[in-house]
RNA sequence: GGGCCGUUAGCUCAGCAGGCAGAGCAGGGGCCUCUUAAGCCUCGUGUCGGGGGUUCGAGUCCCUCACGGCCCUCCA
């Protein structure tokens, strides 16, 4: 299991007292399925370390004194327009609620990556700012701006030629992705907020003269990073791995954060992408798929088990689409079983450790979900009575529970991405497929009607007879069963058809049959 | 151009601190009076992408090539 030997990796590497595990996003939009993967991926961490005995923090920090960008496609573009180039959490929010714009999302991404089982200790960039905690760190990097800009140019090539690393606010405009510093004198910073400085929105044209500390001014992204890991103490952070190429931000963080701050690059974690359906797409652009879609689409514990099944470094391309949903529920009830030492799979076993949302949940009974699917569609069937007398036992309160949850999931994979295979619908009037059949399945179609005219109307009764015809006839059960589901399915096969039958009126089904056998063949 | 990852049974993938090739699904065979999507038992010789190398021994380490995916613009 990857995450024990990271952790393993961490002990042996890093300094012995407590780990401080921490990771952050820009709350710009709702979250997209990264950032989940990312909240996760160092919860995991944290949890193979606290399962050592290791003292270790996880937090969870909102960059909310990042500028607004750019206004995702679900909001009024033109209602945010005004406010782009301010700080996020300066931005009002979008629905009433919270207190900005940064609040807003952060606090819908808390949601999300709560359900998944994660609880860092949040905090929020505004706070960190307007506390003075990063005053020592901006006045050092002020102070020591060539050097830096020096480390950017030779880690990353950069041409940049901003001296100063750190972006103010403007007191005119309150925008901040707008204003060039443009001097420095120990106490006070001089800024112009210019009009043309980025693309995407305009300064108003104004300057000034202030203090850029207790929330004034924030640093640049690379460096920020770098200063975040000093003031926090972080000994842990992983990232997407568009951060970790070479010359990349991760590269120039270490390289600010050892020469400039003179502390060590906390433990990287360079982890793959997780595409849905072959992409990945950005949340701010309001593309793609958001943290809140997946859980539309898995339950907590499947999407948990999604991002921590595949090595961190393996690139996981998830399609919803086909079998993927009912391997992965087998695979993570294989997991439970592993964990619970029913079955041999010590890898799977530690992979549930690092999955389960709720260690006590699995207790309940587990009904293949591709079952669950099956019989869902079977009107006669009492799903609860069915599963009882597999499990053997009556329901408890916890297996009723999850058979809910799974049956609830049956249903949205039936309706959204099981293949057509795997659906059964009782056709409305007689299939195409059924002109197909052979003169030897017509004759057993008829003599079925005739039979069922006066059988008892009940799965097991229709099932013999389908079979003692069947024998009488020295029909194949392929021949016998597939004349039956193409003349009610238009399929070759289908659920036990006995039970099929006699779900349906008694005679809607003697017409159909009749119909099926009376029908011209081609042949 | 640089970086990361992938290429293992028909399909989806495990196996990677080197030691006789695995699982699930599909498929074959069998049981439950009944093979037809519920349950159970049983069956897996595949150039582990190609080629070199290290080793007593390599999917498993090193080099190299090919094909595929993604990333190098503050998007994980």
């Amino acid at each position: 299991m990857w995450a024990d030997l990271l952790v393993e990796e961490i002990l042996k590497t890093r300094a012995p007292g407590g780990q401080v595990v921490n990771d952050a996003w820009s709350p710009s939009g709702y979250a997209h399925i990264g950032s989940l993967k990312g909240v996760v991926l160092h919860d995991a961490v944290t949890r193979g370390l606290r399962d050592r005995g290791a003292p270790v923090r996880f937090i969870y920090g909102f960059d909310d004194y990042d500028p607004f960008d750019g206004t995702p496609s679900y909001l009024d573009t033109e209602r945010f327009a005004p406010y782009l180039g301010m700080p996020l959490c300066t931005v009002p929010s979008p629905e009433p609620g919270a207190a900005s714009y940064g609040e807003f999302f952060g606090r819908r991404f808390v949601e999300d990556f709560h359900r998944l089982g994660c609880r860092p200790e949040v905090y929020w960039g505004s706070a960190l700012y307007r506390s003075g905690r990063m005053n020592e760190a901006i006045r050092r990097v002020l102070d020591r701006a060539g050097e830096i800009l020096e480390i950017d140019r030779e880690i990353s090539g950069s041409q940049r030629t901003e001296r100063h690393p750190l972006q103010v606010i403007c007191e005119s405009c309150g925008k901040i992705a707008t204003t060039m510093i443009t001097g420095w004198d120990g106490r006070e910073v001089t800024y112009e907020c210019r009009a043309e400085k980025v693309a995407w929105a305009a300064g108003c044209g104004q300057g000034g003269r202030r203090s850029p500390f207790d929330g004034a001014s924030k640093l640049i992204y690379r460096v920020e990073w770098a200063a975040k890991w000093w003031v926090l103490g972080v000994t842990v952070e992983g990232a997407g791995k568009d951060h970790f190429t070479r010359g990349g931000s991760h590269d120039t963080a270490s390289a600010v954060a050892e020469r400039i701050f003179g502390y060590p690059t906390p433990f990287p974690i360079p982890y793959e992408f997780l595409l849905i359906g072959g992409a990945k797409m950005a949340g701010s652009t309001g593309k793609g798929v958001l943290a809140r879609d997946l859980l539309e689409i898995l339950r907590p514990e499947l999407a948990r088990f999604l991002m921590v099944r595949p090595h961190y470094r393996e690139q996981k391309n998830f399609d919803p689409g086909g079998e993927t949903i009912p391997r992965l529920y087998d695979e993570y009830d294989r997991a439970v079983r592993a964990f619970r030492g029913e079955i041999d799979e010590p890898e799977l076993a530690r992979t549930f450790v690092y999955a389960f949302i709720d260690e006590a949940r699995p207790q309940a009974y587990r009904p293949r979900f591709g079952k669950v699917a099956t019989l869902l569609q079977i009107p006669s069937v009492d799903l609860e009575a069915a599963v009882a007398e597999e499990k053997g036992a009556p329901l408890s309160a916890a297996d009723r529970e999850e058979l809910a949850e799974r049956t609830a999931d049956a249903r949205r994979w039936l309706s959204h991405y099981a293949p057509e295979a795997y659906k059964i619908e009782v056709q409305a009037t007689l299939p195409p497929a059924a002109a197909t059949l052979t003169a030897a399945q017509q004759g057993f179609l008829e003599a079925l009607a005739q039979a069922l005219a006066s059988a008892e109307w009940r799965g097991p009764a229709v099932h013999n007879q389908i079979h003692e015809l069947k024998n009488a006839r020295g029909l194949s059960p392929q021949q016998a069963f597939g004349a039956i589901y193409r003349a009610f399915l238009g399929k070759e096969s289908g659920p036990q058809a006995g039970w099929l039958l006699a779900a349906l009126d008694r005679d809607f089904v003697l017409e159909r049959l009749r119909q099926a056998s009376a029908q011209r063949t081609a042949s």
